[in-house]
DNA sequence: GGTAGACCTGGACGC
DNA sequence: GCGTCCAGGTCTACC
């Protein structure tokens, strides 16, 4: 019997446009439904795995209403209620991002600020390696495959379960490719006791540790260099560094009108965004986005198989 | 510190 | 339908 519950929002967060602001909403086990404006993922919770679908049928600033698949305890509504809370940065400060309306005021009437993200570090980490030196459509097989294959019940898997994969299965079976050691040493990392080596991911997640120790630390794992270092950071809510890759020149290029070889463009990206400060990636995701919107609509119109599938590089340009 | 080439996969293209 | 080329970020070896 489903159970139901509702989740507390900010007062200016709106599902469709913060649900939908970065491109990890169209990655499983995400799923977004753009007939009924509706989120959903199946999340690992202390029972087992469970699907939770939340709507926002009042609009703006009201509660979530949340559903499940199967009955769930109150310790576990508890814990798909944090779980929501940190994918959908929930518990930023409505005062954060009106800072960021006032570096970058062009976003302030529409009220973009929000960036979706995972309910945990872990996912996030494995989820920019899927999407490193590969096109999307690349990246949303790999995370729908590593649900299938690797997940419980079509859930993201754990750290535990990768960790226990062989490389070769992933490679295999979830076209991986050659990231398939990199994952599953990543996996061990997190599988492995703070106090045995692994990754402390309440120091990760505090706001007083330093972005320079953060990304020194990111940069020594595997799988991890500039860009996806970057990437990290902004997801963990560091917004002062831009993850550079090749749709960052291609937007130097076309929208910017920058000159030069690859490198000289990503230069001038950088020193672009560099007056934004602590919020140089929101500056620099917005324009992004709202380049991506001109071509395929409002982005909770968007939907994984087919949209989010027809974001090649080439079809961007 | 900078650079070249390998690493995989899948889409695009030519035949 | 098949073969070839190319895009994509990280890693390693080398200068």
């Amino acid at each position: 019997m489903p159970s139901r519950f509702f989740i507390l929002v900010p007062a200016d967060f709106s599902l469709p446009r913060d649900a939908c602001s970065y491109g990890y909403f169209l990655l499983a086990p995400n799923h977004w439904q753009p007939r009924d404006q509706s989120f959903s993922r199946v999340v690992n919770l202390q029972g087992g795995p469970a699907k939770v679908t939340v709507v926002q049928p009042d609009g703006p600033g009201k509660p979530l209403k949340a559903t499940s698949d199967r009955t769930i305890s109150k310790p576990e509504r508890l814990q798909a209620i944090a779980m929501f809370t940190r994918m959908l940065r929930l518990d930023e400060p409505s005062e954060t991002i009106a800072d960021f309306h006032r570096v970058d005021r062009r976003w302030k009437k529409a009220g973009a600020g929000r960036l979706c993200r995972s309910p945990s570090f872990f996912e996030d980490v494995i989820k920019t390696v899927t999407s490193c030196n590969v096109a999307w459509p690349s990246t949303i097989r790999m995370n729908e495959r590593l649900c299938n294959v690797v997940g419980l019940a079509g859930a993201f898997p754990t750290p535990q379960r990768l960790a226990r994969t062989r490389a070769n299965t992933l490679r295999a079976r979830c076209s991986v490719g050659y990231r398939d050691q990199r994952i599953v040493d990543l996996a061990k990392l997190f599988a492995t006791p703070v106090n045995r080596g692994g990754v402390d991911v309440a120091w990760f997640e505090d706001p007083s540790t330093l972005d320079d120790a953060i990304h020194e630390k990111l940069l020594g794992w595997p799988g991890i260099g500039p860009y996806a270092a970057a990437n990290i950071m902004q997801l963990l809510g560091r917004y002062a560094r831009l993850p550079l890759d090749s749709e960052s020149v291609r937007h130097g290029k076309t929208l910017l009108g920058f000159k030069g070889s690859d490198a000289q463009i990503m230069k001038q990206v950088k020193a672009h965004f560099e007056p934004f400060g602590a919020h140089a990636f929101r500056s620099y995701w917005f324009e992004i986005l709202k380049h991506y919107q001109s071509l395929k609509g409002s982005s909770h119109t968007w939907d994984r198989a087919t949209t989010g599938k027809s974001f090649t590089a080439a079809k961007m340009k």
